[in-house]
DNA sequence: GCAATAGTGTCTTTCAGACACTATTAT
DNA sequence: ATAATAGTGTCTGAAAGACACTATTGC
């Protein structure tokens, strides 16, 4: 190693390195996962499949790994996201055919962007059904998928992460229903009530949502809030 | 791109990968990590310096990134973990003085080898005092290192992981000194055990441990047991 | 007996679950 | 008034916390 130091480089083969990023919203009632379309070119592994937005990493234009996976998460969506965590790696001699490769997967909450203005027009919004995605996804991304869903929902059970699934202004109800869709099981109005209010993590703003029933209180995230952790589950199915 | 395929290979510059490992045990009643040396070579970074047992994936001999971390966990302390979980990556320009890096960090649990024997020659387990370490680490393994204290406090609140730092046998007040070590603070009795014993988790077998006083009850683990979630975290500071 | 630690029992507290009840809007 | 949803209150039950109490050993 110290004669290939003095040469100023390790000869030995590197594996790639690479990004992916899971980006969750709530459209239409359903947790949603955004995909990307992979290249037709030739020699490009899984043409045309759906795969996680992400990419090689650019030892030029990135500093670190968590900078490279905003850059690929705006690039998609325009924007960037209000809650980004590490999921984990997955690398192996198999995963690309293009040899060795380990990717460096990231999470990202974000509220559902209004007009599909800015989404890259390879990208694409999938419902997840089932805890499951119809398509069948470029190289191991469906097992990241898989992972990424699991650990989403094992935290929304002891955290606050769906706020991060809100528009600026959203209902406590509103809140509730996103609980619901994640863990995929109703939860008790009243208990839920009692236990975000004393997270002390939400503010009440001076305007309620009207509807054809009685109006709904608005509320809005305290502003630099960490996820708070509860220090009880919501009551774990049976 | 297609045209680097064709020629079979990428031409943009790599990252280095690399796997580092936090081994945790209990000894002396405290909790340990086990650092390494790192060689005195001229054109090594961090010459003598203590460090976490990690090094570059070798694509010939890893087929993937955990047999990787297993790899490195046998080659310093003879034996293989009995808990061995992704932690997270590290990965930016300027952690590692050869340039851009990553590294995947994972963290293992085991019980206390007996003899030293089996341990790696440049190998030697420190003390963690107050959440922290002495010694100051090479590259960015202080920052993991903390990461990895913090991750296994936060779950040693609501799962069984201590059972990993057990000996074969153990006595339910030994197992509960081992969360206390962890946690830094005192646990109930008596709650600790209703809970211990209600998670199904470990079995009698049919041995006691004597001593100066009352004998206690000998267990195991049961076997295959994955860790137990609880649904609530035990009495949380303040 | 005494010291020391193992292990149990009892009462209190906390908080979720269930569910009924009240409140406020549009129509 | 009625439908519909927002929001509250009340009772119960499960499990932890506090802590006293009993149990079993060596000396």
């Amino acid at each position: 190693m110290q004669d290939n130091e003095k040469a100023g480089k390790f000869d030995f083969p590197r594996p790639l390195t690479t990004v992916d990023v899971v980006i969750f919203t709530i459209r239409g009632e359903a947790l949603q996962v955004l995909l990307v379309q992979r290249p037709a070119a030739e020699g490009e592994p899984f043409p045309q499949t759906w795969a996680l937005p992400g990419g090689f990493v650019d030892v030029a234009k990135d500093r670190d790994l968590e900078a490279c996976a905003g850059r690929k998460l705006k690039d998609k969506t325009g924007v960037t996201s209000p809650y980004l965590e590490q999921l984990g790696s997955w690398g192996n001699a198999v995963r690309d055919p293009r040899g060795w490769s380990a990717t460096h997967a990231y999470f990202a909450l974000m509220a559902d962007v209004p007009g599909a203005a800015s989404l890259a027009t390879d990208a694409q919004w999938f419902p997840i059904v089932g805890g499951k995605i119809r398509q069948k996804l470029a190289f191991d991304h469906g097992e990241i998928l898989s992972a990424a869903i699991q650990r989403l929902r094992s935290k929304v059970e002891y955290t606050s992460l769906p706020a991060y699934l809100m528009p600026a202004e959203f209902t406590l109800p509103d809140l509730q229903r996103v609980y619901e869709i994640v863990l995929d099981r109703s939860l008790e109005k009243s208990a839920f009530r009692t236990r975000i209010l004393a997270a002390d993590l939400i503010e009440p703003i001076a305007k309620m949502r009207r509807g054809p029933n009685r109006p709904a209180q608005l509320y809005r995230l305290k502003k630099g809030k960490e996820p708070v952790y509860f220090v009880r589950t919501f009551n774990p199915p049976e």
